[in-house]
DNA sequence: ACACAAAATATTGCGCGCAATATAATATGA
DNA sequence: TCATATTATATTGCGCGCAATATTTTGTGT
């Protein structure tokens, strides 16, 4: 019974930290990313298109665990700026294709350095310490 | 070079997944927290209310890592839900004291049963692994 | 072929999350 | 004491993040 109470503590929980942990991390992209005219989402978006070039709006969702009302906006304002393009696929109309152009692709060149800046900087963690963070958040994603 | 484009890719990132885990878990939340009418966020403002009666707003930004342009709406709307009660405080007209009323209490109750029933069928992680995790993430926070 | 279900995306609405700015009260220094 | 700086909170604006709903297209069964 007062465990239950004991529970309801702050400092008792795995997920506070991970939500606040969450918010610190983008917020240490956004110095560089702000530059560039870019958010975190945006970013991750442009990781999946640097390396697919094409993605279904579903594809992409599922990658980065993101849905329709949010991705819908945010690539019309990747398409208003020219980083993307928007189209209904062929075979089913009910796809839209996103596909990357031109200037998307030359984002890549700049933000090239990025990961390097931040884990120079950033982080307090061993490397052994990341590569475990890493695998138990990833065996908690995948459940 | 080519080691520099390498880690522009989303599986090469510690960040993105600390990210999408965030959202999953404020996710798993939202079953139990909405029937009560409360986001997650608003759930851990209580938790930190709970334990402490009253707070500066200034407090629970620094023990959340939020800030007032989050917080001091959030407030409002909790506080015209009858669950706590904003005042100047007297020695420094420049704080505000954040109060839990009784409703607020009362909620406390309603809430006690959440951790046991999210750890119950939410994690795949071995008590040692959400152990180690719990320290990661503190030693990430508290850089 | 036609009704109906399912699938994929879009839209709407609301609450964060945070940078930038504003406002008001207190502290500081000449 | 009086300008100035500092501190604490509030406000504004914008982009998520997601539930709920709508829209359009495709699949299915008869």
């Amino acid at each position: 019974m007062a465990q239950q109470y004991e529970q309801l503590k702050l400092g008792n929980q795995l997920c506070f930290p991970m939500y606040a942990c969450a918010r610190k991390i983008v917020n240490g992209y956004n110095p560089y990313l702000k530059p560039l005219g870019l958010t975190y989402t945006q970013y991750i978006v442009f990781m999946v298109l640097w390396d697919m070039e094409n993605v279904n709006v579903g594809q992409l969702g599922e990658i980065l665990h993101l849905d329709a009302g949010t991705l819908t906006p945010l690539l019309k304002r990747l398409e208003k700026e020219g980083y993307v393009t928007r189209k209904r696929s062929e075979e089913d109309e009910r796809v839209t294709v996103v596909s990357i152009t031109e200037k998307g692709n030359e984002l890549k060149e700049k933000c090239k350095d990025i990961p390097g800046k931040l884990s120079a900087c950033g982080t307090p963690l061993t490397e052994k310490e990341a590569k475990e963070l890493y695998r138990l958040l990833y065996k908690f994603l995948n459940k």
